[in-house]
RNA sequence: GGCUCUGUAGUUCAACGGAUAGAAUAGUGGUUUCCUAAACCAUAGAUAGCAGUUCGAUUCUGCUCGGAGCUACCA
């Protein structure tokens, strides 16, 4: 239970001991104390006058006094308008200190025993991934790694959307204009070069607009299986999924499951039949199949072409039900953008009326687009920033950081490398995901993503700060004396360290990596200003030296947990 | 037109209905015989507008004005 649950809880006692009405305990409200008051948790009185019938001042007053006599663990109070801040024991704050540096798995919550499948990335195998889908990868890897750290069995998933008119384009522009390239032979990853074939059609395309006609008689050629398209098809997505591999590698981002279009795509079919037995879809005179929803406030949903074909949201329907089936899902997360909230609106609403209990365990975790100072990206117009770009821009911004600090000439070559690419990949993850999801984020690639401030490398830098620490002090002990005194600023810092398990939570519930980011930051500054201010090493007192010792360690592991939340490494030396 | 989301310092981001709306960056002025200055300190600067609900509203409701998205027998 965390400090704050158990002050509301006893709370509630007093309130039930002096008042005689007995309070939920979530009906108080218990928060962290301002900076600018005195104390650690602070009661908010004004919801307990009704109850009271006092002032705001009487009432924590009391509350305040009956508190301080029945919990030991409790050093003081005092009361600020209708504030009651409650300090607690040094002794309260030690153990708090000495748990958080004994338990191995702080911040993580045992099994609950529920599976989630988290699909997030899902691209098209047309064009290179650009920074929209960067923040998909990052939003559903982070997501997934907070979802199991709060107890969930995650199932990290992935659709690629390897067929459809769209290759057909890039394959046919392959065939008139690419004389037969190869990524090798143009020293080019393969999702680069199935990308610039893209680019070449839509040439193409405004020269001659009969080649749109080809193009669908190719697909109509895939669909029945023409050997030669299916082996052009098939080469030209390997070059992109080997491209794929790469920038995903690079990212650090990888998949318990990849599930293709070009086998799901039929998936759903019988769930048409299915519905029009039920009586929720109807069938028109010309053979289509609807869903009406507009009794719903939606429109009329069309589910099978007048010739028999799916459309995109019949295999959706199908790969639902085969997945909550197949891997006994509690519940399902789509990471994708919020052009399509309509989408999973819909897709929701049909699945319920086709009965299925689970479909209100579907989450669409809908995120906002990335935009760049001229508005939304636009590959026609060339504005796209093209992720494995940015990730060597990123790398080489980070070399030149380092290299102009000078404090890395002793490190070996391979070493370096990896701490630049550590530095980074930490600062474009930071600043994407600290961003809450559901907003609109805007990059400029300007001005390059700074390194200072509210940044990855800042955090990564706070931690290389303690390492070195540490390793100065190998020799010390790192026992903690119950009797040892904390100062307010450690007690405080004790304090942030102590709220990262319900922040976990928090962050799970809401989806929302950007909380865990503003936590690590909160606690770097923290750190940094402490750091400021006490010569830790100066210590003569051996017992506060170990004592400081134990808690810079506790700010280093917790600090590498969260961001190892956020797939950021902190490196022990920068 | 309809539906949905959104509007906070010059800029990029915070703030379960709670105390004097926090940071960062850009600006100004400081800190290095001291454990890493990718740091620290000081200073200045914002809730689009009008009503309502409440002891209390950036947060909830309504209207006005801005911005974005969706509204395919595309995926």
């Amino acid at each position: 239970m965390n400090a704050e649950k158990w002050l509301a809880s006893k709370a509630s006692e007093a309130v039930d001991a002096l008042y005689g009405t007995k309070l939920d305990t979530d009906s108080l409200q218990v928060s962290i104390t301002r900076k600018e008051f005195e104390g650690d948790y602070t009661l908010v009185v004004f919801p307990l006058l009704r109850i009271s019938r006092q002032s705001p001042e009487a009432t924590g007053q009391a509350i305040g006094e009956y508190l301080l006599e029945h919990n030991p663990e409790l050093g003081s109070f005092n009361v600020v308008k209708g504030f009651l801040n409650c300090c607690l024991s040094a002794r309260y704050w030690n153990e708090e200190l000495s748990s958080i540096i004994s338990d191995e798995n702080f911040g993580v919550q045992p099994s609950n025993g529920k599976t989630i499948m988290v699909e997030f990335s899902s691209p098209n195998t047309n064009k290179p991934l650009h920074l929209g889908h960067v923040r998909n990868n990052l939003l559903g890897s982070s997501v997934s790694d907070i979802l199991k750290a709060a107890g969930n069995n995650v199932i990290k998933a992935t659709l690629v959307n390897d067929r459809g008119v769209h290759i057909c384009k890039s394959m046919y522009a392959w065939q008139k204009r690419f004389d037969g390239a190869t990524p090798s032979s143009r020293h080019q990853k393969g999702d680069h070069l199935v990308g610039d074939c893209y680019v070449e059609y839509a040439k193409m395309e405004k020269e001659n607009p009969a080649v749109l006609d080809e193009v669908h008689k190719m697909l109509v050629d895939w669909e029945k299986g023409d050997p030669q398209v299916r082996a052009l098809w098939k080469m030209m997505n390997e070059w992109v999924f080997e491209g794929f591999d790469q920038t995903y590698k690079a990212l650090g981002i990888s998949f318990d499951k990849t599930y293709y279009e070009s086998q799901t795509y039929l998936l759903g079919k019988e769930l048409v039949k299915k519905g029009l037995d039920m009586g929720v879809f109807v069938k028109d005179p010309d053979g289509s199949v609807w869903c009406d929803l507009t009794a719903d406030g939606l429109d009329r949903k069309i589910l099978l072409r007048s010739d028999g074909t799916s459309v995109y949201i019949t295999q959706d329907l199908g790969t639902a039900e085969k997945r909550f089936e197949e891997s006994h899902l509690d519940s399902q997360v789509y990471v994708v953008g919020n052009e399509q909230d309509y989408h999973f609106q819909v897709l929701k609403l049909i699945l319920k009326k086709l009965g299925f209990e689970w479909a209100d365990r579907i989450y669409h975790l809908s995120y906002g687009m990335v935009e760049l100072p001229e508005g939304k990206m636009k590959s026609r117009e060339g504005t796209v920033v093209d992720a494995d770009d940015l990730i060597e821009k990123m790398y080489q911004e980070a070399k030149a950081t380092s290299e102009a600090s000078g404090k890395l000439v002793d490190m070996a070559e391979q070493e370096k490398d990896e701490l630049y690419h550590q530095i980074g990949l930490g600062a474009l993850k930071y600043f994407i995901l600290k961003v809450d999801p559901k907003k609109t984020m805007l990059f400029d690639p300007k001005e390059s993503i700074d390194f200072n401030g509210n940044t990855g490398p800042f955090i990564q830098y706070t931690h290389a700060r303690i390492k070195s620490i540490l390793r100065k002090a190998e020799d010390k002990s790192l026992e903690l004396a119950e009797d040892v005194q904390l100062s307010a600023k450690e007690q405080r810092i004790v304090k942030l360290l102590s709220s990262y398990p319900a922040k976990v939570q928090e962050a799970a519930a809401s989806f929302s990596p950007a909380l865990i980011a503003n936590f690590a930051y909160e606690l770097a500054k923290e750190f940094n200003q402490y750091y400021h201010d006490t010569a830790i090493l100066k210590e003569t007192d051996s017992k506060l030296l170990s004592a400081r010792l134990v808690l810079i360690s506790a700010v280093a592991k917790v600090l590498s947990k969260s961001m190892g939340l956020l797939g950021i490494q902190l490196p022990d030396r920068m």
